[in-house]
DNA sequence: CAAGAAGCTTGGATTAGTCAAGTATCAGAG
DNA sequence: CTCTGATACTTGACTAATCCAAGCTTCTTG
């Protein structure tokens, strides 16, 4: 049963990513560009490298490497962390937010997900955050993962 | 809301592939890799390079290159297929069957949707098959999409 | 049989990804 | 203040994964 469940949310993945494929094209991206981007939620603090890393479950030198596409691409920008030198935030510029939201809009709209009711979809949402939750932390402290909030 | 959702799918799909981590390492494969094990259903007939290309979404020559890897590590095996001798079947040799079950005995305990109760995971199982189900062909036959039955 | 289509592989190029080492910055101990 | 060690990002070298265009073999059809 458990292995149907993956084999069903594997292949909604992939028509959604393939729903998707000739936006990406459009903005000139490839999948994890698009991830990246998606990561990129303008209503959030702009993130660090290292936890945009932590985020796309890789290591910090990809960050570096698509960071610098998005960059040329003129879809977001490094600046210094303000109080840690060390640190860089990507910011989206107009011209990334403006992709992203096209990204997510395509997404939204095409994923078969979209074909199911709201009262569906709210259904679907409980179930997936009550998996998702906080979990078998058998004894102790909630354990703080550092990469789930993502 | 479906964008929520789309968030929660992907934080799921990627909470999994973190888990299996290890048992990837342990089989020598990679994320791709496991993409074509996990394909090679013992249970189904074996499938051509074609199709294989078809279910895992990418080109004739990557099935090649995956192929290639899969029969380096004694996993697969390449046979004519009976009756046409353009065509290759990709079979599971029996290291390749018990990695195979490796795979899925992993993702299928540690996924998250592991945590739900069968009830939950019946329910989460309706939804996502009527979303993934024969959607818009508005007015005609339910249109044989060559890829989605993988 | 000839012409074209279908299926796989090869070659070349690009993108992704890892790990190890390097550079700059910060935080503490003297 | 300065040395020491940790932290954050980048670079370099290498491998894996993809794609596309071309090529070869094998059907299929006229």
């Amino acid at each position: 049963m458990t292995y149907q469940l993956l084999r069903l949310v594997h292949a909604m993945d992939g028509a959604t990513n393939a729903g998707i494929h000739d936006v990406l094209t459009d903005l000139k991206i490839t999948r994890p560009l698009a991830d990246a981007l998606w990561q990129l939620d303008p209503a959030a603090p702009a993130p660090s490298m290292r936890r945009m890393a932590a985020k796309l479950r890789c290591d910090p030198s990809t960050v570096t490497f698509l960071a610098d596409r998005l960059e040329q691409l003129g879809y977001a920008t490094r600046a210094a962390a303000p109080g840690d030198r060390r640190t860089k935030v990507l910011h989206l510029t107009a011209a990334g937010h403006a992709a992203r939201q096209r990204l997510v809009d395509a997404a939204t709209t095409r994923t078969p997900i979209a074909r199911l009711t709201d009262a569906e979809q709210s259904r679907l949402h409980a179930l997936l955050t009550r998996a998702m939750a906080a979990p078998a932390a058998a004894d102790g402290q909630p354990e703080r993962t550092s990469e789930d909030p993502g």
